[in-house]
RNA sequence: GUCCCCUUCGUCUAGAGGCCUAGGACACCGGGUUUUCAUCCCGGCAACGGGGGUUCGAAACCCCCAGGGGACGCCA
């Protein structure tokens, strides 16, 4: 039997995603389990969202969590390079295989006609997805266009008619049919691949033998097993996880849940602890047991047991486990070690000195003046925001404002901080002092603190969000109508573009 | 709108036709231990989405419905 190799495909364009990790440690565990690799790729096609900054986080992350894997961008291996940034001749190569076939072809078509398109499939009830436009043009035609230097993609040949059947190692037979499937675009007008495409290539020449990734997948599938088949290449077994929900059961998302892994790290979670319950997330140990090491989950690990349902992460549960792993699994040593490790960063505490110096005058003081330094959620409730000029409605769009403002940020020095307070504080017309004022109590549970842009920085945008967050809930919470006017208004003051708000 | 996936306590789940009066864990409630609190221990609350089949027997198998979720980007 082919050996097993199964990998992560982060993509390098945000946070390091629970999600990501949840997939991780089940490829891991099934590849490690059948003898085989756990390998990792990093899939940064998109030239504008991915930064190295983005998947040296993803790295740290995953490695943070005890989630090795034996060939990747960091160690090297066979297969290497393992950044798809750097395999573009590959997929150059590949992709005239299948211009030469007819299985794949030019595509011309602006953006404009592509999005009027769908606009006009969306009001009639059919299926959303390319006609077929460039399809009727003539080879010489082509070549033509191709000399003049117009810009354009290539797509991929669908079936007309007929089902795509295959099967799925947990869900079993899954049909869908070749109409419901668009002419995918294979290499964007940039001349790089698109997932799709990168993704199946990679996959095949990084003999990649099961595919265990997210349900969300599931509908593009038939594309990637099109392009096995067009190429001749042996499919993997595919198995799709069921996702991630927020309480609300939606996909678990940054809106609505802490979903960076730094988050957890930030928050004093033991890695142990948060593998552990990402392993209890539509799985369970053979004799129930709840708490495990990855080396016990690996060593009973049966795909099998997977259940299908999407679990909800509730941190209440998380919570419950890593104290239990506090208490079972450090001794004082141990536990005074990694939490002087955790608290007593150097390069924290040296950013903190500073802050706490001129504002002191015993050592007594410096406790509660640095407490929110080293703490989750401040205890606070709606009177500690009482102020003579703002309503809770004003604290409320003020700290979304902010939050929003931060969260467009590339980098995330005092200045950077700074120059976006001043910004909004300008273009809301407010004073910076009174802007500022919500932020202080959502940040340090008081109006009277260290610099509270200063404190952002060191306590960085994952801890900053927690209580931005948690502040507007104590407010009241953002209603829905609330949102909307919200986000118009924040557009309207040229503050984001459209779709950065949504994107999560 | 079109298609796909899913459905057991509030939450994570056990359950492979009779062992199910549906089990465990978190949360919650009550009690005990503890100088308080927490820990720890004991107890309690609480679920098979609905309707049809199949079967001697269905939480489990089939069908329909409903509900939830996902996908429909020159993002991944």
């Amino acid at each position: 039997m082919q050996k097993v190799r199964t990998r992560i495909a982060p993509s390098p364009t945000g946070d390091p995603h629970v999600g990501t990790a949840y997939i991780a440690l089940f490829n891991r565990c099934f590849a490690q389990q059948h003898g085989g690799e756990f390998i990792l790729r990093i899939e940064d096609t998109d030239q504008v969202r991915s930064s190295a900054k983005s998947e040296q986080d993803i790295l740290n992350a995953l490695n943070w969590l005890g989630l090795s894997w034996s060939e990747g961008p960091d160690i090297g291996g066979e297969f290497a390079p393992y950044r798809q940034s750097e395999r573009s001749a590959l997929y150059n190569a590949e992709i005239l295989k299948l211009l030469e076939n007819q299985h794949a072809f030019r595509c011309f078509c602006t953006s404009e006609r592509l999005q009027d398109l769908r606009v006009k499939q969306m009001g009639e009830k059919s299926t959303i997805g390319y006609d077929g436009h460039c399809l009727q043009i003539s080879a010489e035609e082509v070549a033509n266009k191709i000399s003049r230097g117009e810009e354009h993609v290539i797509r991929m040949r669908i079936p007309e008619a007929g089902d795509c059947v295959f099967n799925d190692l947990l869900r079993g037979e899954i049909r869908i049919a070749w109409q419901q499937i668009d002419m995918q675009i294979l290499i964007k007008s940039d001349g790089l691949p698109t997932y799709h495409f990168a993704n199946v290539v990679d996959d095949h020449h990084m003999k990649i033998s099961h595919v265990i990734r997210g349900e969300e997948w599931i509908n593009s599938t038939p594309k990637h097993l099109l392009l096995y088949q067009y190429f001749g290449w042996e499919p993997p077994v595919y198995c799709h996880m069921p996702l991630l929900r927020n309480t609300d059961k939606s996909k678990l998302s940054k809106r609505k849940n802490p979903t960076s892994i730094g988050y957890y790290r930030d928050m004093g979670y033991l890695p142990e602890a948060v593998v552990n319950y990402l392993g209890m997330m539509g799985w369970t140990m053979p004799d129930g047991r709840e708490k495990f090491t990855i080396q016990e989950m690996t060593a009973s690990f049966d795909l099998s047991r997977v259940s299908l349902g999407g679990p909800v992460f509730d941190v209440t549960k998380l919570d419950w486990l890593n104290g239990k792993y506090i208490r079972e699994n450090l001794n004082d040593e141990q536990f005074a070690n990694l939490f002087a490790e955790w608290a007593f960063k150097p390069e924290k505490v040296a950013r903190i000195i500073p802050l706490l110096k001129e504002r002191v005058e015993r050592f007594t003081d410096v406790a509660p003046l640095a407490a929110f330094f080293f703490a989750g959620l401040p205890e606070i409730d709606a009177t500690r925001f009482e102020h003579k000029k703002l309503s809770q409605e004003d604290s409320r769009k003020i700290l979304q404002f902010i939050l929003w403002q931060l969260e467009q940020l590339r980098g995330f020095d005092r200045d950077d901080i700074e120059a976006a307070c001043l910004g909004l504080a300008e273009t809301l017309n407010t004073k910076i002092r009174d802007l500022l004022f919500p932020l202080f109590v959502a940040i340090s549970g008081k109006s009277t603190s260290t610099s509270v842009i200063d404190s952002i920085s060191i306590l960085g945008l994952d801890i900053t969000r927690a209580r931005v967050r948690y502040a507007i809930s104590v407010l009241g919470g953002i209603s829905n109508k609330e949102a909307k006017a919200f986000e118009k208004e924040f557009r309207e003051l040229g503050q984001a573009s459209d779709k950065q708000l949504t994107n999560d």
